[in-house]
DNA sequence: CGTTCTTATCGTTTTCTGGTGTTATGTTAT
DNA sequence: ATAACATAACACCAGAAAACGATAAGAACG
């Protein structure tokens, strides 16, 4: 078991590992060719091939002919943040200990993360439940569970986040107040949370006002980060929840400022 | 090539069958043992405690220490029509007949309905292409596709239908007007068209509501049926699409009263 | 017009997940 | 307390689907 701190790529079929190395030469080297790809991956030209393909479904690169080059960093960042999907083991903690939060007959909303994903996991033992939610992984986990009241967030799909967005959504937050309301970013600063996508953005600000007591889930790594636009600051949530490894004077930074901060332990 | 009417339960995997099976036991029998259904059905208690657990997610059966009983009758029917989707080569013959009506550019309006799950196999080719549907299946699928503005309904999920409704959905759908919406209900009077439960007909009346051209997919057995709710007259529609098994006095009934019927060619 | 790059198609391999029974453990009724 | 019933926790199998590369056909570029 080695320590590689952030490469931690397990938990993910071979090409979309695959995929999301890719993506991160491609960002890396800013434009490339097949070819390139081919002899730094050791795979088929065709397999390349269908790999960019997704890639670019998914709106992380261009493909124009002789190869590839990179879309804006925005879109990028989050994408890859989403699909290699770094310490599993911590953002359960963090859900573990979220989870204590929610009684049975609660209201919860969840963002499109996956960090909440990992919540979801833990919801079948607390029923009944009604749970929102405009992340798609999460409806169809949430539409195998008995006694939950699913209440999908309808919107404009995005590729790039498994999600639905857009007004629509916005408009569909708008119309709920659930009890709480779990959510993550792609960055935090001892003082506000942000996140890269100006789309993402407005669904979110629309779900905190839409939820009673709010929570940030944080994971280290999300920390010392900052992102092009500012969500809110933190003293927004209620409570901010951060997992052991998280560097004890960033801890403090943030509680110096104001936030309710809980460890979540292994 | 035998000519069962309504008992095509093919393509269908085994479990699912099985289910849908024991289903139709346990309302003919009113209510029935977890044994009786072992025997009934030559498997291990262990898998028809989880048929019925499945059932019972879907809310057709109840179950309770020693036995199920059957749910209410319309829940059941509205089910069980919907799991044993009988007549797949006929609907995907309305599906290619529909297919004519898209152009490139255009946006459709799909309702939760195998006969339109048929046609979004056939929408890789109409791109690009806007699609709102709240119909998980739908969702599903057309989130893998490229090209492809997928506008999700959101609401309430239900799992007997596998779909998103109530007044949420009813909402979201009231914000939209596309060019086309596609259609399917539970039974087809010569002059009405019916379904079973309210819920359903609330969403799918603000469809109509909010679509240029309507098509209703029909296929044969959905005529000469009756439900209890009438949803709507055929002349509301623009176009009623049948499949040639359809008795042809049938047809002829549906045209005196005004309706525009077209016939599928398999 | 040929070279280079891309896509389509097919067959093979590999990987997964769904479906199942068995055994063991828990729960409820009598 | 004990028998009947229900669930949980493995382990297994099979069929399906994903993944991949080789080859061939097709498009864009110079």
């Amino acid at each position: 078991m080695t320590t590689d701190v952030d490469g931690d790529t397990a938990e993910l079929s071979r090409p979309a590992r695959r995929q999301a190395e890719i993506a991160a030469y491609v960002v890396k080297h800013g434009s490339v060719s097949a070819n390139d790809l081919v002899e730094a991956f050791g795979v088929s030209v065709m397999t390349v091939h269908r790999d960019l393909d997704e890639l670019e479904r998914q709106g992380v690169v261009r493909k124009y002919r002789g190869g590839v080059s990179a879309q804006p960093t925005s879109v990028f960042e989050s994408n890859v943040a989403y699909r290699l999907n770094t310490a599993h083991a911590e953002k359960a903690a963090i859900a573990r200990h979220a989870r204590a939060m929610i009684e049975p007959g609660m209201s919860v909303m969840l963002d499109d993360s996956t960090s909440a994903l990992s919540l979801v996991d833990l919801f079948e033992d607390i029923t009944p439940l009604t749970v929102a939610t405009n992340f798609l992984p999460a409806i169809t986990k949430l539409a195998q569970l008995r006694d939950i009241t699913l209440l999908a967030l309808g919107g404009i799909y995005s590729a790039t986040h498994d999600s639905f967005g857009g007004m629509p959504c916005a408009e569909a937050v708008e119309a709920l107040h659930t009890d709480l309301l779990f959510c993550s970013v792609s960055a935090v600063s001892p003082t506000h949370a942000f996140h890269q996508e100006e789309e993402i953005v407005l669904v979110k600000r629309a779900m905190l006002r839409s939820a009673r007591t709010k929570v940030l889930l944080v994971d280290h790594g999300k920390l010392q980060r900052t992102a092009l636009h500012r969500l809110a600051p933190l003293t927004d949530f209620d409570v901010v929840i951060v997992d052991e490894k998280t560097p004890k004077d960033l801890i403090e930074a943030l509680r110096d400022h104001g936030a309710t901060v809980e460890v979540a332990e292994l």
